[in-house]
DNA sequence: CCTTGACTCTCACGTTACGTTAGGGTTTAT
DNA sequence: ATAAACCCTAACGTAACGTGAGAGTCAAGG
């Protein structure tokens, strides 16, 4: 029924030294002691093991593992479907860098030096934050401002999970201009409706216009264009075109 | 032409402290100085940083990537499809993760508990140099030396390249099977067959005969069953049927 | 010319997530 | 009953930076 440190420690792939240290932080404290003080792990303290090693592959601090999971409003399912949206991210991040090994490798063939800013292009994440400063002399200020309310209340989870939601469509985007795909052919559209409902769902109402608005911004505002650019050469005309021709089906 | 450490810092997504860190450790020192001492960045130093940031994200320590950086050996197109591989055994391990969340979701959807041992199935690394006391009663002596031959002379990137090709492998085993392919298929011969060779190339000459023997090895020895069949059920039973229809089919 | 702000430098201590002895009880197997 | 294999707490070590502190440097503007 109850398990040893070392037991655990062997189940789950970690030391014993690891679930000592999540006791002394009070990530995780066995649920009961033997008489002569031996922690005894119990079910529902290997359950919460497991979120915390998933977690921590996901690359959370183990601070920011305890609260989200002591926040009482917890829902372990949807904390559960948010993880499985970063994997994912995490998975397109890696396609990308594998794309971008691919270049250095053909240009290390080739023995033409790769140009510097795409060297770096794969690595660090895309913070829209960032760009607030900019975006606001476009935008009307409501968007932001509803934008900004429901950002402010995201968890760092939430965060991550609508940075890699971001980050899978960019890719996909990409992927479907490198398979010669035309912009306004079904299966991008698809992906533009996906973006659409991903900004709907994570930043602000997303209506077909203010999203056809959006793309209008991206060839024509500079950040966004050198971002989806740098990504891949001709991208940020791509996407605006995949985003016009689907809002134009859904409109007309 | 050269760059300060802020514009590097920029450029590839680090902080200014970081770079002066890798140039305390002496991992990546700029080669060149202005007059007053600002560390100045070419073309050869970004490619470099380049390296390293790969190797960070793909897990190494600075030490180790400064070893296999400095090492006169060091064939950097070799490196790079090592890394290549690497990544995609990341990618793998991610999927497998994905699907164990999945059955995680489930399990909570359903109310029922999950089992603990497939809970933390898809966390840690099968090294198969564990099990070598068990193996050796089995294998010829003589694989096992050139195995070991072999493998003491790898780095630490090989083996890490190899454990996940030998990840990747497995995965697209276990995904043939939930897609409901015949082991006998000629797709899952294929995975077969790139079992074979992935195992020729890593550890010892492997024949086709050898193949099949390693084969029977998964389902009679509790070991290698368990391991596969962690990963999902019949799975070992699988490879052994996949691996006996390539077999059959080289040699007739 | 000189000031101000944005950078740069070199210490040097702080932090996270453990690894690693050290010293000393406990359980189990022979 | 005695060794081997575990367990405990305590405490210092380490990797990869973060975070100032104190001081020099550089470009733009008044």
């Amino acid at each position: 029924m109850a398990h040893t440190v070392s037991e655990v420690a062997r189940l789950a792939g970690v030391s014993v030294r690891t679930l000592h240290h999540y006791d002394d932080v009070g990530l995780l404290s066995p649920s009961s002691r033997s008489e002569s003080g031996y922690r005894l792990y119990h079910h529902t303290d290997l359950e919460r093991l497991h979120e915390v090693l998933f977690l921590r592959e996901l690359g959370f601090a183990l601070d920011e593992i305890r609260h989200v999971l002591d926040d009482p409003g917890h829902d372990r399912l949807a904390s559960l479907r948010d993880q499985r949206t970063m994997i994912n991210g995490k998975i397109a991040h890696l396609r990308r860098l594998v794309v971008s090994l691919d270049a250095a490798i053909n240009a290390h063939e080739e023995g033409i030096p790769m140009n510097e800013d795409e060297m770096f292009e794969v690595f660090g994440d895309f913070d829209p934050r960032e760009y607030e400063a900019e975006v606001e002399e476009r935008w009307s200020g409501e968007l932001l401002d509803e934008s900004r309310r429901r950002t402010s209340s995201y968890t760092k989870q939430q965060w991550k999970a609508a940075m890699a939601e971001s980050e899978a469509v960019t890719n996909d985007f990409a992927a479907a201009k490198r398979a010669g795909d035309a912009a306004d052919s079904e299966a991008v559209m698809a992906i533009a409706e996906r973006h659409r409902l991903q900004i709907d769902r994570w930043f602000y109402p997303c209506s077909y216009e203010i999203h056809t608005g959006l793309a209008e911004m991206y060839v024509t505002d500079a950040r966004f264009t050198a971002h989806y650019e740098q990504s891949e050469a001709g991208l940020a005309a791509y996407i605006h075109d995949a985003i016009k021709a689907n809002a134009a089906r859904a409109g007309g």
